[in-house]
DNA sequence: TATTGTTATACTCTATAACTATA
DNA sequence: TATAGTTATAGAGTATAACAATA
């Protein structure tokens, strides 16, 4: 088990690393907020999503998600059609501008990444990425059995 | 220069850590909100500060660092004396309940952290630290010359 | 009864602009 | 004039709870 100083640093750089996302939605264009940037890239990534599923890789309640959906909807970049499965349900999909302004706000992403991280190898690159996904795993598998985090935190009020 | 799917995987991944911070905002004691914790942090790594600096390292605007701070000093966790050097500035430090409160935010993150990355290792943790760090000098620096980063949106715009 | 999704409400965080006080 | 800091205002993101429709 690595030490508490450890811990600390990770928390503080995990904390710091908003800024970097504050950066990134900067770049995007006028009415794409940050949020619809992730939901379409979500729905690109997974295909055709049912809202709770998009909730869950989001990791935010689905009221959350309905209003990003919405939004996005309003704006002509997603599709929502009903699920002939399951008539509560609804399916989302992209729409062709959803797909462009997607490929838009990638290019505008890869630009300043390129820019900015020009000194780092691609193995640099990689190497951050694969953490990223691992630590989210970890968080996600901690997540899914709740008394994990709540028994972290209760154990450091009780002491 | 790495591949543009490269990038986009960053910045997906990027996006998605803040699922992980918000996780560990939930084990903070009821009246610590994440930027108290943040602030205070700051404040005892640094030491005695000024707002300006304090504001830098955020990387957030100094209004919004102002009302962060008011609020952990009508909290009594931050005191603000008066610079002697300069009448216009204020200098930050922790009270005693302020270290307290850091001590027990402290505890709470490295319980946590550590229940969930049961199975990292020390450098594991320590190469996810590092490259989060660099990833803030990198973007810093960029920051620091706004046609980079200006100019990668404006490309991207045109093309 | 349980689940899917929406809406209303409230809270946190941030940026811009206008302002005060001091350098 | 310029800088340090504060406050007012507005906008984005999120969680909780109450609700409607369907399983």
């Amino acid at each position: 088990m690595a030490a508490q100083e450890q811990y600390e640093e990770l928390a503080r750089q995990l904390s710091a690393v908003a800024a970097v996302r504050r950066d990134l939605g900067r770049l995007l264009p006028p009415d794409c907020s940050p949020a619809s940037a992730v939901v379409l890239a979500l729905v690109q990534k997974h295909g055709e999503l049912r809202m709770s599923r998009l909730a869950e890789l989001m990791a935010v309640d689905m009221s959350v998600t309905s209003r990003h959906v919405t939004y996005a909807t309003e704006h002509g970049w997603l599709v929502r059609l009903p699920d002939p499965a399951d008539r509560r349900s609804r399916l989302l999909s992209l729409s062709p501008d959803g797909e462009a302004l997607l490929r838009e706000v990638s290019t505008r992403y890869t630009q300043a990444l390129a820019t900015c991280l020009q000194d780092w190898s691609d193995d640099d690159i990689g190497a951050l990425t694969g953490l990223l996904a691992r630590l989210r795993t970890s968080f996600g598998d901690c997540r899914a059995r709740p008394q994990h985090l709540a028994h972290a935190a209760d154990a450091a009020a009780a002491g």
